[in-house]
DNA sequence: CGGGCTTTGTAACCTAAGTCACTGTAGAAT
DNA sequence: ATTCTACAGTGACTTAGGTTACAAAGCCCG
């Protein structure tokens, strides 16, 4: 595991923290679509991504999703730091978007080396940083966009979490995730592939240029 | 000063904490409408409230506006300590809600606390975490609600803070908070009143059961 | 009192996006 | 090769909400 944890965060961890992390920590490796949390759930540790993306979802009362943001190496999830310290549920889900490789820290450890470790605390202060940040982003794309912009600025992202032009997903999973219906994606898919800007498929589309 | 300082956080910071508070905060009271922050500001104190409220506002690139949260007693912005420690530009707008009393600290002492005090290190966590929840619950009613529950929502929240049931905005400036357009809002509120959900009158209205 | 603001009400219209219903089709399964 | 199924394409229609335009109040102030 050392190795894994050098590569991703010897530069911003002391010397004294990353032995701790090797000593308290577990690799853990999830397949593409492994449900990592599920909203109502209690959080006993948090994760340190060292490879691979994962994708954060809500939901609302009636089951329509909504992807948030995704996670990527050398990130954390802040809202599991909120729910460990304030003991509350998960307020959302995380799916591995991608074969993905993560270092499980127990809950207890967070409190105490916040007390202990600068660069622990700039780490998780950065991590709130970062995902108020997101979440003003994701924000802004819904309250001031329309679907067609929203579209475009999804699959561009999708293709930079995931390395790849080729987006292998239904019309009805990427509706799912903008919360948006299949009918609607599949139309404006196609007036983007009458653009030429990508070129549809069953099951996947290319990217060839946004 | 250091008895609006009890009776707000008396409760939550050790006593070293609050006289160190008590030595190099400032208190500031401020007037309805009053801008404490603007979009691109550089931050070089945080605030702490006392008493009142202040919005706060997002903005996108055509200067259309969007009401975040409100933020009340014994509260502090999280975006400002965000800011503060990455050093970047605020994202957001802040507006004195109604007249304000806050003591501001500067931003130096924050991560000199953030080591030396327990409880400040709770305080800051805490605010990340309700301020997360916040733009949760904002991102669900823009994402999963239609204008005119979003109009409701609005209408309680505003209330609340304001602790007065006459809201007195003329409908212009309701249409802006919840980016919409003046004509939809009169609308929708007049539909309100023929559902005797509230009593309109020129440039406020009264909520009589929502 | 009578202009001259600002705010509100409303009708007519437009557009994005959601829904329904149906067809076509690629690819897997038999 | 034929059938079956999930996926994709499309027309017709509905609805929420935005836009334009204008009329009617309310209000300030000379």
């Amino acid at each position: 595991m050392l190795k894994e944890l050098q590569e991703s965060y010897g530069k911003i961890f002391e010397e004294g923290l990353m032995n701790e992390i090797n000593q308290v920590g577990t690799l853990k490796e999830v397949p593409e679509g492994f449900k990592l949390m599920e909203i109502g759930d209690y959080i006993k540790s948090m994760p340190l991504l060292i490879s691979g993306a994962i994708k954060i979802l809500r939901e609302d009362g009636d089951g329509d999703e909504l992807l948030l943001y995704y996670l990527e190496r050398g990130e954390t999830c802040s809202m599991t730091m909120t729910c460990c310290m304030g003991d509350s549920k998960s307020e959302i889900r995380a799916i591995a978007e991608t074969d993905t490789k993560l270092i499980m820290i127990p809950v207890a450890k967070m409190e105490e080396w916040t007390a202990k470790y600068k660069s622990w605390r700039n780490f998780v202060f950065d991590s709130y940083h970062t995902r108020l940040n997101e979440l003003l982003n994701t924000l802004d794309t819904i309250a001031f966009s329309k679907m067609d912009e929203r579209l475009i600025a999804y699959l561009k992202e999708k293709a930079r979490v995931n390395k790849s032009n080729s987006i292998h997903n239904t019309h009805q999973e990427i509706a799912y995730e903008l919360h948006s219906s299949r009918v609607v994606i599949s139309r404006l898919l196609k007036k983007l592939e009458r653009m030429g800007k990508i070129e549809l498929h069953r099951n996947y589309l290319k990217i060839l240029a946004l």
